[in-house]
DNA sequence: CGTTAGCCCTGCTGGC
DNA sequence: TGCCAGCAGGGCTAAC
């Protein structure tokens, strides 16, 4: 089994033990997972989820920059990296090369990808009848989609949220394929969204909330037709949608 | 197999 | 002003 819980001071000596003394040899990304591969082969993989933020720095945090430090890496040019998490639901660990494969495959496709297209979504979205935003949301379908980006991009295909995932048609998913990428790229060229603690390595704010068009807007007049957006419970999850545009 | 409820965790918000 | 229930949610696990 794999070592879930580096933060956890129990486990925190091997994870030490398999960090020190590595070089990261590249820096990249499956789904919401950031892969750090270390040059014995394993990979350093941290996972954010609602208030992780890594944080560059020139020497280790000290005083008020300590609240909430989970881990502190340092390196031999004197540059730190800190992972700071205030709610304590962000995970490192270390993913033995041998295990790597097989953990990935776990995750869906990724939708930037080019090969993610219309055609491909539908396919995925076969005959589930779970609610669209649901099915958006689950990473074993779909990676890297989250709550945000889920309401973001439903609104601009003018797709609701609790329309059965399956009965999308091809020119729907067409479109949804189309939103989600458009969201995507917004948000990752305003360097993400920043509404509560989400800093980026250089601890500064995203922009992409300014350009929420549904996402934890209640009330305010759709931006498209004016009527109030709405805001209901899909999965267990906050969703935003406007009930004049998406259907 | 597909799907869903519960849990983790802390800080902020809203209602009284 | 103070108190506190409720909410925020990604992903894992257990349960159906």
């Amino acid at each position: 089994m794999l070592d879930h819980l580096a933060v956890a001071p129990a486990r925190a000596s091997g994870f030490k033990r398999q960090v020190k003394g590595q070089s990261i040899a590249t820096v990249g990304r499956r789904g919401k997972y950031l892969i750090f591969e270390l040059d014995s082969g394993n990979a350093l993989v941290i996972h954010l989820r609602m208030t992780g933020r890594l944080t560059r720095c020139q020497k280790p945090p000290t005083g008020d920059g300590r609240k909430h430090l989970r881990l502190l890496f340092r390196f031999t040019d004197g540059f730190c990296l800190a992972f700071h998490d205030t709610r304590r639901l962000g995970k490192a660990f270390v993913l033995p090369e041998s295990e790597s494969v097989a953990y990935w495959e776990r995750l869906g496709p990724e939708p930037l990808a080019p090969s993610f297209t219309g055609a491909r979504l539908k396919r995925l979205l076969g005959e589930s009848q779970r609610p669209v935003k649901s099915f958006l949301l689950d990473q074993s379908r779909i990676a890297g989609i989250g709550n945000i980006y889920a309401d973001e991009s439903l609104f601009l295909a003018g797709i609701h949220p609790l329309r059965a995932a399956g009965g999308l048609s091809g020119e729907e998913a067409g479109r949804l394929n189309k939103s989600i990428k458009s969201i995507l790229r917004s948000a990752i060229a305003l360097q993400g969204s920043s509404i509560d603690t989400y800093r980026d390595s250089g601890g500064n704010r995203g922009r992409f909330q300014d350009s929420f068009r549904v996402h934890r807007r209640q009330g305010d007049p759709c931006p498209r037709c004016g009527r109030p957006v709405e805001k209901i419970r899909v999965g267990g999850r906050g969703t935003y949608f406007c009930p004049g545009c998406q259907h």
